[in-house]
DNA sequence: CGAGGGGTTGACGCCGATCAAAGCTGGTGG
DNA sequence: CCACCAGCTTTGATCGGCGTCAACCCCTCG
């Protein structure tokens, strides 16, 4: 029977065995809230306590943290990308959303039920700052002005959201695919405009279809040289932009 | 060639022509923003100005604002279904999210760049609060409660987002329409347990298909008494949602 | 060197896009 | 009242994209 069921992602993407590496605890100069907990001295009472702001490094393929479970932080991504994912209840799973440096995760803990709404997955190796939510909400009250970066936030990822739905979840794969390396070129590239690819699995979850298929638009754009290794080391890439866009638009 | 290009939404959906109807200048007794003006009155300085909250029927088919413009209004839904659309830049155009009452939409003009991102068209017959930008700017500055009630606003449109990449976006095209009409039923049924089907060009638009696919998947359903007339009148259907569920789980 | 995981490629069949045509329904005018 | 029309819905026929299953390649690691 042919569905365009999303098979479940294997146990190797969910090694709660691989641990998150401690690395210090201090203020982030890279990301929105740290930089502004470091910009705005705080109250004189607090100015003393140690902040509760630790540095993680999650090694790629490792549970940053759990659909439905509840803890109490939420992370500022410094380096690296991190995948949501939400196990559709059929058993399948799809990635709704890729987030990279400067993004926020967990926000959905200051509002509502206090349980995290995606599993978040590192997908390379991943640099976080780990806030509690007592300390979020505690500064917030004294400090207003925070609510302007959590709504930024949250309008940000809403319209990440939006533009999933639009251009990954719409058109033929090879368009879908087309789009995803256009959003990985746009938002992951580094200094040389290279980007890493991410692997074929996790292209699938991401537009919805099956690995194969994914793996034929690639192997396809290589070979016309759309999608060109950037350096033979650590699987960097580039792409040809204008070609991708046209296919985007065409068929 | 086929492809899964979404089809613009006809002229006819987009009829600029009717216009909505003013109906008085109140405070709403059935949205956030609302409720908590009237909750908790303003500073003295505003209390004995009329405030700006203007009350809109807007017919069915009828543009409440348009992608990319810049106005100054924050819409919150009294009653009736709202529907925000995106066009992907290929001409086609897709939906996003459907809105009701309680909801509120053109919050993107509190952060950023002040332009709405989405298109929002009347599904029936809509009744809105329109209230000005600036006045809930002016509001949430004296009255920071406020930004708790715009965080759960958007907290609560990405849930639905996702829940819409997920739930609408994966699976067969019959397992797609049964979580629809599951979200129909759940979201826009009223207390007989009764909600109004939105025409097939919607629903297309909604899970990215074509309007013939639905068709048949939505004729199917009717004749296994999956889907059922409520009335004869105004199109008003029941469906059995266990046998949704299960079509959504399967194939 | 064998094992295992990820990527690529091939063969085949089905779902759904496409094109086409025919019902249905509500609105309009004679 | 009916004829007529426009728009929406339904249904049919055809075919191409993509899911499915399977084999094979390449690289890494024990």
């Amino acid at each position: 029977m042919q569905n365009r069921q999303i098979p479940a992602l294997k146990e190797s993407h969910n090694p709660l065995s691989i641990n998150s590496e401690w690395i210090g605890r201090e203020y982030c100069e890279n990301c929105h809230f740290c930089k502004l907990f470091s910009a705005e001295p705080l109250g004189s009472d607090d100015a003393n306590s140690p902040q509760p702001v630790d540095h993680f490094l999650f090694p790629s393929g490792s549970v940053i943290y759990n659909n439905n479970t509840h803890r109490k932080f939420i992370y500022t991504i410094r380096h690296g990308m991190v995948k949501l994912t939400n196990n559709a209840h059929n058993g399948g799973s799809r990635i709704v959303r890729l987030l990279g440096p400067g993004d926020s995760i967990g926000l959905e803990l200051l509002v509502g039920n206090n349980s995290y709404h995606h599993t978040a997955v590192a997908v390379d190796n991943v640099d976080v700052c780990r806030i509690p939510v007592s300390f979020i909400k505690k500064t917030i009250a004294e400090r207003p002005s925070l609510h302007n970066q959590i709504s930024h936030q949250l309008q940000n990822q809403l319209d990440l959201a939006d533009q999933w739905i639009v251009a990954l979840g719409t058109g033929t794969a090879r368009q879908r695919v087309a789009h995803l390396l256009l959003l990985l070129d746009g938002f992951f590239a580094d200094g040389n405009g290279a980007f890493t690819l991410i692997n074929r699995e996790d292209m699938a979850a991401v537009i919805g279809t099956t690995v194969e298929t994914v793996s034929r638009m690639i192997a396809e754009f290589k070979r016309q040289n759309i999608l060109c290794k950037y350096k033979s080391k650590n699987s960097l890439y580039t792409c040809n932009t204008s070609m991708l866009n046209t296919i985007t638009l065409n068929a």
